[in-house]
DNA sequence: TGCATATAGTACTAAACTAGTCCTAGTTTA
DNA sequence: TAAACTAGGACTAGTTTAGTACTATATGCA
């Protein structure tokens, strides 16, 4: 339905949780103990955005995690990229695959610009905004006309949490 | 990965179909044939735009499908709602259940407003669009900022569609 | 050196969702 | 009444997502 899967919601939720205190290492368990998400999750997650150089790691004794980059220098574009691959709206966008009705079926075209118009939105939003520590800045004024539906986004992944 | 179904995708084709000519009356075998989709994905599909608003449809014999209006008063918006019910990036969004740590969590509201975003570039694109029926009119300009990927969206769907 | 504490990577399982098909019922026209 | 349609729901197979477990590797300290 046009959603992000549950993981990079949880992702957004760690960043954020990085993003507030920059300075600070965070293990793994720390992290899931403070979001309450389960360790195993965190763990994997923190492992992918690594590897995707959105978090810096230290092994070994005193190790942890911490934002690769300062939070206003990532935004909801990398994010994406980084847990779910490259955005494409529709089956083959960006893939080297050919249709075989390519010339005549210009809906893929149009999808296409619908894909690029709904990026633009997603690198215009940055974590700092994500975690709720943009300070009302000019950065906020390009998605905050729309009405906020005043609820959390993660009533499901609440469910995990208080499982915990 | 922030995608729209295949089903979705295959709407969109019979609709296009349907706005290239407006005034004909459609069975979904002829649609199905047409746009190369299997007969009784397409059949599925209409009753769902059907019992949605935006196909008419007439039993019986000479009977079949048009669109319920103009091709320009169709947007992209209209028919993911229609197909995937009403659009929430994340799980929660738009439904009643409250999280637990919704007061705390800022990074959920921070998705509405993603999400309203990408929602406006939805309503801006009409099937007439969609369907590479606009005659370069202003319409398109709000979305034709950004360099085509010069792809056709169905790859996958081509196969499917070879198939037959 | 040995141990405790971390992350790194991979493999596996269960659950949920998507896509596709089939069957029966209802409607209209000739 | 038969033929040609749409309407609706049930069902199945396949794929994806989410979550877990296990092993390997790196670091710091006694």
């Amino acid at each position: 339905m046009l959603r992000i899967s549950k993981l990079t919601d949880y992702a957004t939720v760690i960043l954020a949780r990085l993003a507030a205190e920059p300075a600070r290492r965070f293990t793994a368990a720390q992290l899931a103990s403070q979001t309450r998400l389960a360790a195993p999750t965190v763990s994997k997650l923190l492992k992918q955005l690594h590897r995707r150089g959105l978090v810096n790691s230290t092994r070994g004794l005193h190790g942890g995690y911490l934002l690769a980059r300062p939070a206003i220098e990532i935004n909801a574009a990398q994010i994406l990229d980084a847990l779910e691959g490259p955005m494409a709206l529709t089956e083959c966008a960006g893939s080297e695959s050919h249709c075989c009705i390519e010339a005549s079926c210009l809906v893929g075209r149009a999808w296409q610009r619908v894909n690029l118009a709904i990026r633009r939105s997603l690198l215009e939003i940055t974590l700092l905004e994500l975690a709720g520590l943009s300070s009302g800045a000019s950065q906020t004024s390009a998605l905050d006309r729309g009405i906020p539906l005043a609820l959390g986004s993660i009533a499901a992944r609440s469910l995990k949490r208080e499982a915990l």
